[in-house]
DNA sequence: TTATCAGCTTTGCAAAACAAAGTGCTTTTA
DNA sequence: TAAAAGCACTTTGTTTTGCAAAGCTGATAA
């Protein structure tokens, strides 16, 4: 029985991310920089960076356009990082069961 | 629907951690340095920091003792440590569903 | 007596996390 | 029209964390 926590994946270690993804995977629609701001209570520099390496893992899909005339960026989570995300919970789940 | 990712226990906001609580809860019986250190894949001082982390935070006991005429070091979780584990996975279960 | 085991502690470095302030651009608002 | 504010970052600087590797202690086995 071994517990692997090495098949954890470190992108999604963080309560920061992980709330991340649960987010955009909670929803079917592109979630905005402010939605998840307030919705997780960070702060923009933190959003900011966190969002940045599970961009740059290829996890979150990133496209910025304009709502009326305010600019508007949003995220959405790419295939692999769905898959991934799933992985990662599945391992969770076999760790916490032995 | 707050995605408070706030309520998570930072004391278990780590793979080792987690895993150590993992290892500890599945079994009935205390488990040694050395069994968690294989179980785990960790190098000692990695190990010994975080069961120290764990330690200091009240959520695991230490024993030590001899067994035949080795030392012989065990853990075990407390109760504290079991409600607190509970509570993050619960909090954790609530943000990945929403 | 040399080596080995258990269980740490220390050292030293690198990466990560975070808050706070700054930036550039646009748009309200007074 | 000048000041304020919003969006989405980036930069800066500090603190914290993670980790491997080496060292250490006290005991035993070879």
């Amino acid at each position: 029985m071994k517990h692997t926590i090495h098949t954890l994946n470190k992108a999604f270690d963080h309560r920061v991310r992980l709330g991340v993804m649960a987010v955009l995977l909670g929803q079917s629609d592109p979630v905005s920089f402010n939605e998840l701001k307030e919705t997780l209570d960070l702060t923009d520099g933190n959003l900011a960076s966190h969002v940045a390496a599970l961009e740059k893992a290829g996890y979150v899909q990133v496209s910025k356009q304009f709502v009326g005339k305010k600019p508007n960026t949003t995220y959405t989570p790419s295939s692999e990082g769905k898959q991934a995300f799933q992985e990662h919970l599945n391992a969770l789940e076999k760790l916490l069961r032995g």
